[in-house]
DNA sequence: GCCACCGGTTGATCTGCATCAAGGACTGTC
DNA sequence: GACAGTCCTTGATGCAGATCAACCGGTGGC
């Protein structure tokens, strides 16, 4: 870790997700009050934070990499049901223990708090409450975007949506422009993009070499991708027009 | 309607959804300034509350009735996303349109709110602000354990897995013990069904008619059901044994 | 009393994706 | 330099659920 790293890690006001995250709307005071409840953990890629029905005694903020929430049934068979990028946050106060897997897919960096100061703290500083709210709003919103797709998107379209999401959130924090070309690498392996899809690997592999085939997407490596046509993607997703290029 | 009907829907202290909606955790002087904000909206079964993309200028929750959220894509494919039953609520505060269509799916009174009173009011008052945290919170739990039920499960696990939520529901409302045979009248049509569970109409009675024949379930006529053995059904549901017999 | 309509059931056939199977590219290890 | 492991691709085949189609029963209009 750099110095320049050490100092994002240890000052909200140079935090990289200072303006997105459950802090966003937190005034000077309340901000003090935070840093100094705040800690760190970092997580390897493929390490699992948090196992479905464990107690979890602390709730956080990604700081940087992803994590996916995943529910598993007894045969085997995984959805993911959330993905989670810098500013996403995860634990629920007044609950003790998460309903879902939560596994970090890249090295990932949190900023934690312990659960009862910070159930306590909500419900004394107003602003950290409100955001909590708006953002789990999103995420709700989010979901029932996603209930579209798995419910009634074939494989192309979801393979399109997916590709669709990541670009946008991607260049949301990159500050891209939304127009021209847009590049990223997927942070996900075929099977979690499968798992998030409701699809097999296969199919998913498939259906992206499809993609690329029409010229839709291209490829450097498997993990690259690059957008030469952001609206042709979106006709592919199926997706309305709105939207947009928001998150 | 009936004087007693009339007293339901003008005093809040005898509300049937008094203990489970945005206002249950108010004190009394909360709940007066809520009641005398309060108006109520009666709608058809069959009535659209909201269409996507309108301007919605209140907020509220249902009282009594089902409604249901659905997205709808470009080329007519459509999928629910919420089912509406008593005491959930409808509406964001900070958005001023609907992103789904809301219909009445029977006869439904609503308790309204125009948006900016409650948006102040969500400010001022801190037991509606967390209640409805609270509220989105289990929302988006619900979201993404139908996520699971998209994604992964069969046709005949996504029929049983709504046979029960529908059971669960309907007894915590009518405060069954959650033992012994449970009875409903199932409020959804097959097509409506069908498109919660990214399904066709046909598949649902498909699989309704093997689930009888297997006899997990009995019918009458076409829309009430009784479910002589809860645990054979949440078999068929594929449901881990957790959540239980809560909503 | 006739008809139209709506919600539902059931049958026949088709198809998109799952499943089963083989092998390639790359990385790290000894 | 051989190897094992991980991630990915591609091909062959099978099947769950979609699609197309016919029909049933109840209900409301006139």
């Amino acid at each position: 870790m750099t110095a320049q790293d050490q100092k994002l890690l240890t000052d909200c006001s140079d935090c990289p997700i200072r303006h997105r995250a459950v802090c966003s709307r937190c005034e000077p005071n309340e901000l003090d009050l935070l840093e100094s409840m705040k800690y760190y953990r970092s997580f390897e890629a493929g390490q699992t934070v948090v196992w479905s029905g464990d107690r979890m005694d602390f709730v956080g903020s990604v700081v940087s990499g992803v994590a996916t929430l995943t529910q598993t049934m007894e045969d085997g068979r995984t959805q993911m049901v959330g993905l989670l990028l810098p500013s996403d946050f995860i634990g629920r106060p007044g609950r003790d223990s998460s309903p879902y897997d939560v596994v970090a897919v890249t090295d990932v960096v949190m900023c934690c708090f312990r659960r009862a100061p910070f159930e306590t703290l909500i419900t004394e500083t107003p602003h950290v409450a409100q955001r909590l709210l708006q953002m789990t709003l999103d995420d709700l919103d989010a979901a029932r975007e996603w209930m579209l797709v798995l419910g009634r998107k074939t494989a192309r379209e979801k393979i399109a949506s997916l590709l669709l999401i990541i670009a946008r959130r991607d260049s949301a924090l990159q500050g891209g422009t939304g127009l021209g070309p847009v590049s990223f690498d997927l942070p996900l392996t075929r099977e979690a993009m499968a798992d998030y899809l409701g699809l097999t690997l296969e199919t998913v592999s498939r259906q992206i070499s499809a993609l690329r085939k029409a010229g839709v997407i291209s490829l450097e490596g498997k993990r690259h991708v690059t957008i030469p046509d952001i609206a042709a993607l979106m006709e592919e997703a199926a997706d309305d027009a709105d939207g947009g290029f928001l998150v």
